[in-house]
DNA sequence: GCCGTTTTCGGCCCGACTGTTTTCAGTCG
């Protein structure tokens, strides 16, 4: 049983126990079902090290959820879930994955109409069924019927590379409007998760109607969801969901707080502003509203204490301002409470406060490019030039090696040869004036038994030595880490590109263990590296935080094919934001003389 | 069902929109 089994049985439970109305609840099982999802080691490995007291100890799970874990640890099954599951045999995550369908509904369904799946979903709504039920009408049978559509047509979340520049076109379109003062882009995408499932904008303006109609009757748009005074909501021809609100200036940053989230992010500040007898909404932190005075309808005595900016709310909060890309509630409500308090009892316990993260435009250097001399569209000069256009001031040519035969990648002497062109045009540089400096560097192809794909010799003469995993994807978790540590061993190794080798919605990552890839990085002074390329990001923010914890130092690379591509460094950036790096964790935000200095002491 | 600077009982985040109703339930984020 894995965490996903596991997750998904309570996730079920939590489902049908909706179904049947029961309060509170379903809540508690979905709360599990989430976290067990999140958890970095199995829930397997936590029982049979610490038996039911240690699950218990997950937190959101109590005893009556920890029995139900266990039985499913033992016997792969759990009675209760059977029960529940018999009662109302439907395939509920099928189900739920049709828009607008929740458990009440899909119990509804099945009750009235035994419909049990997607397909019998569809034949009761195509023979018209549906909308003679109670509760439901003509609007709900269409309504389905289009879910059932969306649902086998496109489907599943966008890579931040796809949906931030969609996202910004809509901006700029919407900027235009008369009457609209601001617009922001909120959401997952604001916290620039690796992938998006609906892009979210906030608009000020006074008058939000023409806003809203223009934006519904956008050219690609597919469908409308919603089209209301201060929310629409639309579905692009791509698939892409995007939500629109409106909200009065006086409660911007209330607004852009909220719909920023994440949701657990919300949940803990609004769980703070209830101890401080204050309530959080999307309008605003408001005193004089306890829950007794809400059940009497005294809202309209309620003050606005915060509100206009997000800076106040955390700070009449307590807290100290969280960048958005830290908003996942991974412990950043606890750092920047005790931040704010530093005399106070939870100011003397582990952790100090929250890092100063790395910014957008912080770095000097680009570690990984790619040239014509292999798979690159353009020449070194070029892509130097637009390394420069694009505010850097020196980048690496890592071309990759003779094994990737396909690329053409270079041998001994085409990478001399690649030295000497490198050479005149830092020569052309410096005579010009400038003072960009183009590197020597290698994308060199680790083989199957760890060793390197060029000769010691060549890789010596290099400034800088990534080292890539391109083959054999399929080996076994110990072999492949076996194998990258051993590249990490050799001592002309600098970095590790892409470490994961993962392609995001296209092919997961290979099997290893990427704590023992992080300890090898301490002992060896490897710098592990963040692909910045929107279909990689590689590393992963969890294993950024892991890095930045160990000491392990980081690059933030384009892996640029083109000279159009540099843009994608913005990416990298973001990634190595929501892993709380700082720069002095990225060694391409330092000056390209402290860079290589580091990569010398790490060889030596 | 879980949890505790409301601590072993009594709460549990909160509001918009839709579609169905004629005051509200369900869904979503």
């Amino acid at each position: 049983m894995t965490n996903g089994d596991i997750a998904k049985v309570l996730r079920e439970i939590g489902e049908y126990l909706d179904m049947q109305g029961v309060p509170f609840k379903p809540r508690a099982y979905e709360k599990v079902a989430e976290t067990v999802e999140a958890l970095d080691g199995e829930v397997a490995d936590v029982y049979r090290t610490g038996g039911l007291k240690a699950v218990e100890d997950i937190p959101g799970v109590g005893l009556s959820i920890a029995e139900k874990i266990e039985e499913l640890l033992k016997t792969g099954k759990s009675k209760y879930y059977e029960e529940l599951k018999k009662k109302t045999p439907v395939n509920l995550s099928e189900l739920m994955a049709v828009e607008g369908l929740g458990p009440r509904k899909i119990g509804a369904l099945y009750k009235k109409l035994g419909v049990t799946n997607l397909r019998e979903l569809e034949a009761a709504a195509s023979a018209g069924k549906i909308k003679t039920l109670e509760g439901f009408g003509e609007k709900s049978e269409q309504n389905i019927l289009q879910g059932i559509t969306f649902l086998k047509s496109s489907g599943g979340r966008k890579p931040l590379g796809v949906a931030l520049p969609i996202a910004r076109d809509i901006v700029q379109r919407l900027k235009g409007l008369k009457g609209v003062e601001r617009l922001e882009i909120a959401g997952s995408l604001r916290r620039r998760k690796e992938t998006i499932g609906d892009v979210d904008i906030l608009v000020i303006s006074d008058n939000p109607k023409p806003v809203m109609d223009y934006f519904v009757a956008m050219p690609n748009v597919a469908n409308v969801t919603a089209h209301g005074d201060t929310k629409s909501a639309v579905k692009l021809a791509n698939g892409l969901d995007v939500d629109l609100r409106v909200v009065p200036k006086e409660s911007y940053g209330a607004a852009l707080n909220y719909f920023t989230g994440s949701k657990d992010h919300n949940v803990a500040l609004r769980r703070l502003a209830i101890k401080k007898g204050l309530k959080l909404n999307e309008y605003g932190l408001f005193r004089g509203a306890d829950s007794r005075g809400l059940k009497r309808g005294l809202t309209q005595k309620e003050i606005m204490v915060a509100g206009k900016t997000e800076e106040e709310i955390y700070d009449t909060l307590g807290l100290t301002y969280i960048e958005p890309e830290m908003r996942e509630m991974t412990g950043e409500v606890e750092a920047a409470l005790r931040q704010a308090m530093p005399t106070g009892r939870q100011a003397q316990g582990r952790a100090n406060g929250l890092p100063k993260l790395i910014n957008y435009g912080d770095l000097q250097g680009d570690l990984q490019t790619q040239t014509n001399w292999t798979d690159g569209a353009d020449s070194v000069e070029v892509m130097a030039d637009a390394a420069i256009a694009a505010g850097l001031h020196y980048i690496v040519i890592t071309d990759h090696t003779k094994r990737l035969a396909m690329t053409n990648g270079l041998n001994e002497q085409r990478l001399l040869e690649q030295g000497k062109e490198i050479n005149a045009l830092n020569k052309k540089f410096q005579v010009s004036g400038s003072t960009f400096r183009v590197l020597k560097g290698s994308e060199c192809d680790i083989l199957a038994d760890g060793t390197m794909d060029l000769s010691d010799e060549a890789l010596q003469t290099l400034d800088v030595v990534g080292a890539s995993v391109h083959s054999l994807f399929n080996l076994s978790k110990k072999e492949q880490t076996a194998r990258i540590i051993r590249a990490m061993r050799n001592k002309h190794v600098d970095i590790l590109f892409h470490p994961t080798g993962r392609l995001i919605g296209k092919r997961p990552p290979y099997e290893v263990d990427m704590d023992a890839i992080i300890a090898a990085a301490k002992e060896t002074g490897t710098v592990l590296e963040i692909d910045a390329f929107p279909d990689r990001l590689d590393l992963k923010d969890e294993h950024i935080r892991k890095c930045v914890e160990a000491g392990v130092k980081m690059s933030i690379d384009s892996d640029a094919h083109s000279a159009t591509h540099f843009h994608v460094l913005e990416y990298g950036i973001a990634q190595a934001r929501r892993g709380w790096a700082t720069k002095k964790d990225i060694v391409n935000a330092w000056p390209v003389e402290k860079m290589l200095g580091m990569l010398k002491d790490a060889r030596a």
